[in-house]
DNA sequence: GACATTACGTCAACACCATTGACGTGTAAA
DNA sequence: TTTACACGTCAATGGTGTTGACGTAATGTC
């Protein structure tokens, strides 16, 4: 069985022949990723294509063919870099409630340390190991934490789903390009510093509150909210 | 100066010699977007190109930068369609909850039915018309539905932010090309589906109610779950 | 009604993109 | 030492957004 058939790609762990490039870099999926994320970095996503990531590379653009499918399955080994950044060195406290939070104000941070990349990233499925390795660990909060299973399934999709939603949503205003970043923060003074109260009279009575809280995120107060909402779905323990 | 000056663009208020393409289209900035967004419901997000654009129109696809600096500028133009298609017809029912649940539900609804342009605006402060008039409505509904300023502000920012994080989270799926959307969904089936319970005994033990609930957006329970918690923190009324 | 002006549709070209089949060489196993 | 083939390279294909040049048909003027 198993004709000839040399597939393009050869799965990471069986590899055995690694052969140089012409300018001497010797490949593997860990420095593609690696350069990949460096090359977002520095130039910003939209230098991010199969031929300048070879010329980074130091290599036949063709060459990443290789080790990834296509441009997609570089993408999700992006955004697994990511989330396994985001996981390394926690501890569970026991406390299912610090845990969450910490884990979620780790997402948050892990995408924002950058913004170019989470936004390619931060809608994906990989299934690959840094992703499943998150989900079981929050599963397992939820589930030792008091929940039935049901339940802890539901608040698992609503918490990580909005993890991963607001932590686009903010690397976006981060990897605007400058100009166009500086534009959107003034129109709180611009446009509605300048709103009629007739017309506007909610907007003109808070203006200073908004245009203060308008400014940071409004991730750590919608996780609070939200685990302030799961804590009241608890149901109460054996003990009391 | 002003010399002859012939710029590319000439905005739509000032036209006046509209010359048929070869095909027989008379173009116009209003054709234009009204083509692009039926191209994209029709075709998928992937059709929408310059030249396929063109082709729908009958026009040779340069002819679009007589109307549009950039493709940017274009999908800006679909964006601030939708945004006023959004608001249309909505009236208050004086009950606080009901009303953020239906203005959250209807941003995420409107997003979703143009994914491609929902992704260009939902990180983007405008400042313009339908926008003040929302962040208007709902500061509104807070404050009259008994939140004290600073309260209703900060509950404000969380509720906006978590419907426009997810409408373009919910968006960004929906505009992935085919193939990539659906690895994305049998990731659930073919990876998480056949990971071993000894090293996955969260993942194993609630599969089917995971694969179940993840092929759905989780916005309607996350938007709950805030609502939850904000009628918690509620102060009684003077009449309890 | 003839004419000058020019907006705007068209054409062709450019520079980029992802992807693939064929090829040969260096590497590792036998 | 030989053999097999993995993998880096090359060349080509068909896509993309964008732009400069060009001519014509539509307009305002007389």
């Amino acid at each position: 069985m198993s004709r000839g058939m040399t597939e393009r790609v050869v799965p990471e762990g069986r590899r055995q022949r690694r052969r140089p490039t012409k300018q001497g870099a010797v490949l593997s999926e860990a420095l593609i990723v690696e350069t990949a994320l460096r090359l977002v970095a520095q130039h910003g996503a939209e230098a991010l294509s199969v031929r300048r990531l070879g010329a980074a590379l130091g290599a036949d653009p063709s060459a990443l063919y290789r080790y990834f499918r296509n441009t997609d399955a570089l993408l999700l080994a992006l955004a697994d870099e990511l989330i396994g950044r985001a996981q390394d060195g926690w501890t569970s406290t026991g406390d299912w409630r610090a845990d969450l939070r910490a884990i979620g104000l780790r997402i948050h941070a892990s995408y924002q340390s950058n913004p170019q990349a989470a936004l390619l990233a931060a809608h994906r499925t990989t299934g690959r190991p840094n992703e499943t390795r998150a989900v079981e660990t929050i599963l397992g909060i939820l589930r030792s934490g008091g929940f039935p299973d049901p339940l802890a399934v539901r608040i698992y999709h609503a918490f990580v789903d909005q993890a991963l939603a607001f932590a686009a949503q903010d690397a976006a205003a981060l990897a605007l390009p400058k100009a166009a970043r500086r534009a959107d923060e003034e129109v709180w003074q611009e446009v509605y510093g300048r709103l009629p109260s007739d017309t506007h009279p909610n907007i003109a009575a808070t203006l200073p509150l908004l245009a203060a809280d308008m400014r940071t995120s409004g991730y750590p107060y919608a996780l609070e909210l939200m685990l302030d909402a799961v804590a009241a779905l608890r149901p109460a323990a054996g003990g009391g």
